[in-house]
DNA sequence: GGTTCGTTCGAACGTTCGTTCGAAATCAAG
DNA sequence: CTTGATTTCGAACGAACGTTCGAACGAACC
């Protein structure tokens, strides 16, 4: 591999690497972090044990790079729809969707970000936290901008923003495609949830899964959120 | 210990296993159940690594007694508070207030609870899932109460319900007393949140933390609820 | 003192872990 | 074929793990 373009190699090497992390992210997915061993992901693979460590420099590089990885492709796909949302509640939309979408194609990636919260350690913790850190934070200015076009009162937006990704970084605990659907319905549920409440729902029209949400000059229609008991 | 009450013997064998799993939910909080080893729980108790096997039958059954006891305990607080409260909505603030309020008192071994729904194997397995789908099914009870006195349409309880146990069980990622308050404060909070939304939660008037929900006869103040855009 | 019983522990067992290393295998280029 | 770089792997290392076992301890009773 002197004279060929170098290309070629490097993208074999790519393309093994990443279906070395594609299967240590379901093995630790499945089994948690600590419960895989590296014996286990070398049969996964097919590849030998000393092998994996030609292409990684440690266990804890592989939850690193699994990692980073999802935050930072849902984080670019997020502020790459952002801007061609119309209104607030359509980026509060966007959001939770996009975090849905990307949940249902990544599952076990996700589920491992989720679940490893803290089982990285210092050279490797730093960076996927402030990654984290970014990704709170864009939800959180989300809901400062609900606040100021609604004149919501709410003195404490990071607790409400830790109750909405509690819901979200929960669903990894139930989610199963088959029994739960959608994620573009599911996002649209937990969107109505959030913003109207239990009792509130019925005040945003359901789109019928899918359209985005009807960006409606007012949210509340005053007659269908007169519910009371009986 | 042969003549005396054979309780007294019985009584400090308990206190020191209670002070084990006290420990051990400590170390197991900080640091997971897989990174935390034995010996790190004899050194945390003062007792030899030996001498912990005198007590419990092994690692696995220190995280059932922890999960076992914390689940029971919760439930029955649960049980023993929802008769006297006066209506659906009292009834689903009491639910969650109790659940922060345990979570502010045993905040280690509620961690555990959360954080290793799926380490338990076979035979303990089994008895921990039973309590939690009680308690869960407990919670879908209530929905179902609001539901129907409210008239709410919500096809799918139970998804709602996952979106509220998230929020509840993600709180262990986050909460620290001296930053987030107490947990009564906490439990209203959540409670508007989920029961009017993002954008309706000041039409649930606000008791200074403290008090138990105003059963209003509309949860809606018409005037309140008429928020739009500026 | 001697016996008994509940309690504690040092020492070790067998296993599994993450990681390393040097040698084989593979393969395009000269 | 030979060369040289890239890729693979068998075998082993030292460390840490959960658990066991038999001996020792202390206090109560005869």
């Amino acid at each position: 591999m002197a004279g060929k373009a170098a290309g070629e190699g490097q993208r074999r090497h790519d393309a093994q690497l990443q279906k070395l992390l594609k299967k240590a992210a379901e093995l630790f997915a499945a089994q948690g972090y600590d419960r895989t061993s590296m014996r286990d992901i070398a049969q996964a693979t097919g590849m030998s044990l000393a092998g994996l460590y030609y292409y990684c420099a440690g266990k804890q590089e592989l939850l690193f790079l699994i990692q980073d990885t999802a935050f930072g492709a849902i984080l670019e796909a997020l502020h790459a729809g952002l801007p061609a949302q119309p209104d607030a509640v359509a980026r509060l939309r966007f959001f939770i969707a996009n975090h849905l979408r990307y949940f249902s194609t990544h599952m076990a990636e996700l589920k491992v970000c989720s679940r490893e919260l803290t089982t990285l350690k210092a050279p490797y913790y730093a960076q996927v936290a402030a990654k984290r850190r970014a990704y709170f934070d864009t939800a959180k200015g989300l809901l400062q901008e609900l606040q100021a076009a609604y004149g919501v009162a709410d003195t404490d937006l990071g607790t409400t923003a830790l109750f909405l990704f509690g819901a979200l970084n929960w669903i990894y605990t139930w989610y199963r495609p088959s029994r739960d659907g959608d994620p573009e319905v599911l996002a649209t549920k937990l969107t109505r949830l959030f913003l109207y409440g239990f009792l509130g729902q019925a005040a945003w029209p359901a789109p019928d899964g899918f359209a985005p949400p009807a960006p409606a000059a007012s949210p509340f229609h005053a007659e269908e959120s007169a519910h009371g008991p009986r």
